[in-house]
DNA sequence: AACAGATTTTGAACAATGTTCAAGATAAAT
DNA sequence: ATTTATCTTGAACATTGTTCAAAATCTGTT
């Protein structure tokens, strides 16, 4: 009635369930990836999975449901793309260049992806879900290590801090540029923008610890 | 048949006009500043004016055009704002950092409105009206101004880039922390984060100076 | 195998919302 | 006053996210 057996293994109706979740998923991703976040439509996506306009809600929520599910992937590959540079040696401080580096390459790789992280707002204040935060702290802890290595005396609290300060920084900086807002750059002059203010912060943290 | 007169004073139709715009823009301010702007509804805005939702069509040419113009009273607000910070005299790096507060207390101060700035994308890559570029580039100048100062050696080009990144930088950090307002900081926490920030990087141009 | 109960799938229908347009109202020019 | 141009109106349209009752499918039991 409720269940099979005890010991049980997958029932038919889940294995399709999960494949119709992983069908739905690629086809948002794939929306999303060539026409941008604003223009993902649910018939579109139930479509290109190729099932009915209402299986969507049997199987998320509603479409942002679903979106969050393109977003996680995303933060995932953000996160081993990124991986690569605090594993490697090498001063902290290089360290943190190479990273803000990494994050504007990801950005112009996958552009309408990483957009698609910040322009999703959920209705009703809708808090964005567990393992999506702890998705994010991940990200953030690839720069809290070589921070914490520059300046050991702060304590857990104001490192987290100074990392997200220094993360919004430059997300910023990535973020105004590909928005073409206020003003607009060529690619490979924002890379050296962007190493040239982390070194100027880094500078700004030497004079400091002194 | 095409306009009165050579010599002409306002036609009545003009006036109506002109006052069923300001009427609208009104309207759609008081309704991004109480709900935000992804809850403005044509037809709210029309009933707040007192007039039929076509004639929004006549006045703008779609509900983006409204907008627009709610966002440049914005920008101007936010101008007036911050006039202040560099009209005053003292230290050009004493003026940045007071920039810095005045923008988060802008923000804090209209976030709806702040937020609204940002949030607006136009439809199929539509670029901003010139007269928006050209608020922006006069809020812009405001920090161009002391940053010259500091760094005498840079040209204009360099000068804009570097402003801009700036700004970018510290947009960043307000509007990250506005936007996760459940976890952020609290304010006065934000406003010293800020500060620290700035002065990180003035100690960067100096040591650099050198 | 066959049945009954539970669950899922389906797509038509609904509600919300930006935009258009033809007809009536108003203003301008003659 | 008449004609011509323009504006105003709100019903109608197109697009979309979401729901729901009926049909299809699956599961456990006999």
């Amino acid at each position: 009635m409720k269940s099979e057996t005890e010991l049980n293994q997958p029932l038919k109706r889940d294995l399709k369930r999960d494949a119709l979740k992983v069908k739905l998923i690629a086809a948002a991703k794939a929306r999303i990836e060539s026409s941008g976040l604003a223009s993902l439509r649910a018939r579109d996506v139930t479509e290109d999975a190729g099932c009915a306009l209402g299986a969507l809600y049997n199987v998320f929520e509603d479409l942002d449901g679903l979106i969050l599910e393109v977003n996680a992937q995303t933060l995932a590959a953000l996160d081993a793309d990124v991986e690569a540079a605090t594993t490697g040696e090498g001063e902290a401080g290089e360290r943190l260049r190479y990273l803000g580096q990494r994050y504007l390459a990801f950005a112009l790789a996958h552009e309408k992806l990483w957009r698609a992280l910040f322009e999703l707002r959920l209705a009703n204040e809708r808090p964005l879900p567990d393992w999506i935060l702890a998705n994010q702290a991940k990200l953030l802890s690839h720069i809290a290590k070589p921070l914490a290595q520059l300046q050991p005396e702060l304590n857990e609290q104001e490192l987290m801090i100074r990392t997200r300060t220094m993360f919004a920084a430059v997300h910023g900086i990535v973020s105004l540029s590909l928005d073409n807002r206020f003003v607009s750059l060529a690619t490979d002059t924002l890379a050296e923008e962007i190493d040239r203010f982390i070194g100027l912060l880094l500078k700004g943290l030497k004079s400091e610890a002194r």
